[in-house]
DNA sequence: TTGGATCAACGAAACTTTTCGTATTTACTG
DNA sequence: CAGTAAATACGAAAAGTTTCGTTGATCCAA
């Protein structure tokens, strides 16, 4: 019986970026997700081809296969990935406290009073929404 | 001369498990931060005291000896990680909008309300606060 | 002062990540 | 149907990460 060595949940740097132009497209071929990565990444298409292979051996993605080509779609949503990528962050560096996450970026001198406002504004929102 | 090769910022996952044994301690040897280690991690002295001497070599810590013994001390605080880290994911995960990353937080259905509710005080004292 | 314990220094093995070249397969065109 | 262009499959090199063993230095107690 072979199993998963590991099982690593995150992605890796290439692996993210590679999820993120196919989060973009829905769904689209190792051509079409290297069309939209920075022009200045001179990345050769069998390197991509072999980001893509491993993203469905780690499944991340599915593929079906349309003529000659893999069409790859996302198996992992962006939103899930995005939660999943804020709990990690916030129990390795954070004690596992939400709150001190948010107060340390709202502390970032570097946020906008409009930011700011938006903050509040969502959270209000979310706490009036559903008081049950 | 030599020059760095790539000057990650950012800290692999050992090593951040070490930097947070030596943020809680202020300062501390080797073995000071193993012992604040996880019980079941049982990791040999010597793999301990490597990490901590690629730390120093990435400028992560600095240390000064004591006897025989060096004494590691931060030269990152965790504030300023925090504040890297939250910057980072926002950038790549969220468009670089941290509205979004907040957006993302407060919909977890793990958050509770308590939580929810400090979060919004919190940002309202920050806008109360400074609104120059 | 010598023996034992503890530490630092170093190298290297095992593994992962990132990149690409070569070989093979597939689809279309003439 | 043969030839070409484009895709996949595979292996492997280079770099980075994680772990630990061996060796030599240092301190302290008997």
């Amino acid at each position: 019986m072979v199993r998963q060595k590991k099982k690593n949940e995150f992605l890796t740097e290439v692996e993210l970026e590679f999820m993120t132009g196919l989060w973009a497209l829905g769904e689209g071929s190792v051509r079409d997700i290297l069309a939209r990565l920075d022009p200045d990444r001179n990345l050769a298409y069998t390197s991509a081809a072999t980001i893509m292979r491993i993203l469905e051996q780690k499944g991340f993605v599915t593929s079906k296969k349309h003529g000659k080509t893999f069409i790859y779609e996302p198996l992992l949503s962006k939103d899930a990935y995005q939660t999943k990528s804020l709990r990690n962050l916030s129990q390795k560096l954070f004690d596992d406290t939400p709150v001190s996450l948010v107060a340390r970026l709202v502390d970032d001198s570097n946020l906008s009073e409009d930011a700011l406002e938006e903050i509040r504004d969502l959270v209000e929102r979310r706490l009036n929404h559903d008081t049950d």
